[in-house]
Parts: C-alpha cells; sequence; structure tokens
DNA sequence: CAACGTTAGTGAACGCTGTTCAATAATGGT
DNA sequence: ACCATTATTGAACAGCGTTCACTAACGTTG
C-alpha cells in the first residue's frame, strides 16, 4: 500500500469540504471550481477526482453537512406548545440559510446538480418535515399533519429560495423573519379556523 | 450605413431569442451555450455579442417576453368572485411555468443573473402582484392586501421553483396545482379567521 | 458610375471550466 | 533491499463566455 506523502486520505477529504464551504460563501457558485479547490487544500485537481466522484460529489458532501448541521440544529428546538414550537422552527430554518446563503443556494442550483438522490438525502429532508408535522398534529388540524407540514414547510421555502439568490427585494421589502412568521401564523389560523 | 448580408436586424434578434427559448426546453440551462445559439441561426457566436450584451442579454430577453406573456395570461383573468379568481391566478402562474420550466429557471438560477434589474422588469412584478392584491381587497383582510399578496405569491413561489429544477418531489408527492390551491384556500381561511 | 467610409459579420484566440489518464513517486509487505 | 501497489501529479482535451483585428458588404458621396 502506498500512502500519502504528507497527508491522510480522509484528513484531506475534511480539509477539502471546509475549503469548499468557504469559497462558496466568499464567491458564490462560479467560485467553487476544482482547480480552486485544489490550490486551497495545496493539491491538485487530480486529487480532487480521487476523493470525490467529481464536482458534483463534493458540492453533495457540502450539502450532506449543510442537511446534518441543520438537523443538529431543528433537534435543539425544545418541544414548548405547538405555535412557539413551528415559529421556532421557522426561524432556525431561515437564519440557518441566511447564514450560508451560497451553500444552501448550490443546492439548488447550477448544472452540478446530479438528479438522483442518495437514500440519505431523502432520509434526512424526510425526518425535518416529520419534526414540522410534530407540532402541526398537536393542533389537531382535519387534514393530514404531514401533507400540511410539507405545504408550510414549501412556502418557507419559497421566501429562502429567493433570499438566498439575493431577489427577495424583487417581490417584497419584507424581512424573510416576518415572512417566515407570517406564514406559520396563517398555517395556524387556517387550521383553527377549520377544526371549529 | 452597413447593412447585413442577408437578414434584417431585428428579425435576427426575434430569431435568437425563439432559438434561445428552445435550446432552454429541449436542454436545460446548460444547453444555451453562444455557440450553440450562433448554429440555430446560422451565424457566429460574435453576431449574438453584437445583437445582445452578451449570453446575459439573450437570457434576459428571454424573461422579458417570459413575463410579457405572462402578464397577458394573467390579465385574461375574468373577475369573478374574489375566491375563484384567486384560484385562477394561481393556476396560471402554475401552469405557466409548468410548461417553460427551462425557461422559468433561467429566471433565478445560474451565475447569468446579472444583479441589476432594468426598470420595466420592476415594473413587471410590480404589476403582477397588484393583480393578486386586488381580490384580496374584496377579502377586506385586516393587514395590508400587499403584504399578503406578496405573501402569497411567495408561498406559490416556493411551489414553483422547486418543481421548475423537477425537485418537488424531494418533498412532496402533492401536485403542484394542489399545492398552489392549498396555499390560496389558507390564505383566504386565515382572512376570514382574523376578520371576524 | 466609381470610390469611400462606415459597419455588420466573422472566426481565431484568450483564459477559464470539468474531467481524464499516463507517468511518477512514495510506501507497506516480503 | 526489493517489489508491487497506489496516491498524486500535471499535461491534455473539449467546451465554455468573451474579445477583437479583420473582412466584406453596403449607403452615401463626389
Amino acid at each position: 500500500m502506498a500512502r500519502p506523502r504528507q497527508y491522510n486520505h480522509d484528513t484531506l477529504r475534511i480539509q477539502v469540504i471546509k475549503a469548499a464551504k468557504l469559497l462558496l460563501e466568499e464567491g458564490g457558485p462560479t467560485a467553487l471550481t476544482a482547480r480552486a479547490l485544489a490550490k486551497s487544500v495545496r493539491t491538485t485537481p487530480g486529487t480532487i477526482y480521487n476523493l470525490f466522484d467529481g464536482m458534483s460529489g463534493v458540492l453533495q458532501e457540502v450539502n450532506r453537512q449543510a442537511l446534518v448541521d441543520l438537523a443538529r440544529l431543528v433537534d435543539g428546538v425544545g418541544d414548548s406548545e405547538p405555535r412557539a414550537r413551528l415559529l421556532a422552527l421557522a426561524e432556525v430554518y431561515v437564519g440557518f440559510m441566511l447564514d450560508r446563503r451560497a451553500v444552501w443556494r448550490a443546492f439548488f442550483e447550477g448544472p452540478r446538480i446530479t438528479g438522483v438522490f442518495p437514500d440519505w438525502y431523502l432520509a434526512q429532508i424526510d425526518g425535518l418535515i416529520d419534526r414540522i408535522a410534530q407540532p402541526i398534529t398537536a393542533l389537531e388540524p382535519k387534514g393530514d399533519p404531514r401533507l400540511l407540514a410539507e405545504q408550510l414547510l414549501l412556502s418557507v421555502h419559497g421566501i429562502v429560495a429567493l433570499a438566498a439568490i439575493e431577489r427577495l427585494d424583487l417581490i417584497t421589502r419584507q424581512k424573510p423573519m416576518d415572512l417566515a412568521h407570517a406564514a406559520v401564523e396563517r398555517m395556524i389560523a387556517s387550521i383553527r379556523a377549520g377544526a371549529e
């Protein structure tokens, strides 16, 4: 077995991912190139391709970690009453992405998104939706809580997707957080209205 | 003055835009390249740059026409009672983009989006929001109809943005149209709940 | 009618991109 | 000490947006 001259395989992988995040945050999606990435960790494009399945692979790993981080934050939301909980979840989601616009953007954008998603990807998202469905269930809606959770997530996603590309102001002057709150309140109001 | 050998300036511009739409629809955002575009209209990349301000210029023109088309469709929605009208507007919006995913996608995506938007762009969007605010006003909400219209548009945009990149199924199995309907109904329900 | 000046159109060239792969160098096992 | 294995390299390829010296066609003018 021939091992690298100076670095450990896994260590390098971690460094590459960290560098990728940095490049994204600093220069946007276009700044994340194979050569820039290689230079960041003092190696060459070829090595990147040895560690990852192309640039899509790097991006997918960045995305994976972002999802994991988000899940951790979401799990940190204490279980208070449903309304406060939903508002807190929305705040976590919006705040998370405001802090990492570029990474979040790379999620949904660009020619690099493969088309086929690994299972952990779907499972992670599924888990997040469940955390939303939970407090909604407590509100005893007429419809399926899961479907309502999906709808609420999509509403907030609409805000976040535009904010991530710095285009929210094309539509409104309202702040992302306020908009997310409004979406939550509207969901609650419509559930309560339908319940009686 | 020297005029082109075989084509008229404006005619060529129109042909280029039509070709750009076609390339987008057939091969997605990555298929819209200067060389492919040039070949489509039997000319050269240089000429494209003569007619437009780079590829961003081409894309912006495609977007402009899409917005104009959408405005025309929106204006075609008859003014029935508020609920029916809002549902019809949502249907137009969603249906419009399902028909032109790639063009719609090019709106929000890619390294080509310039950052600065011409006035007609903002005015066009403003007009669309007004059409949504109109029936909402008729519902006599407690809050500003304009702000509510923006919120509703964002909710539907969340659906459309994911559907455009074929990623809606990551979150839900519900159909775009049903989701849009739900968003409208929720807005109406929450207004009615808040009004009494 | 011919020559001119203007200008639309051309396509080679530049620097960039992702990606591949033969060659190299370094190492663990024998 | 040698060998077989393999991570690493960096040159090379095709394609990208974009620029620009050049060509060729045209309306105008003499």
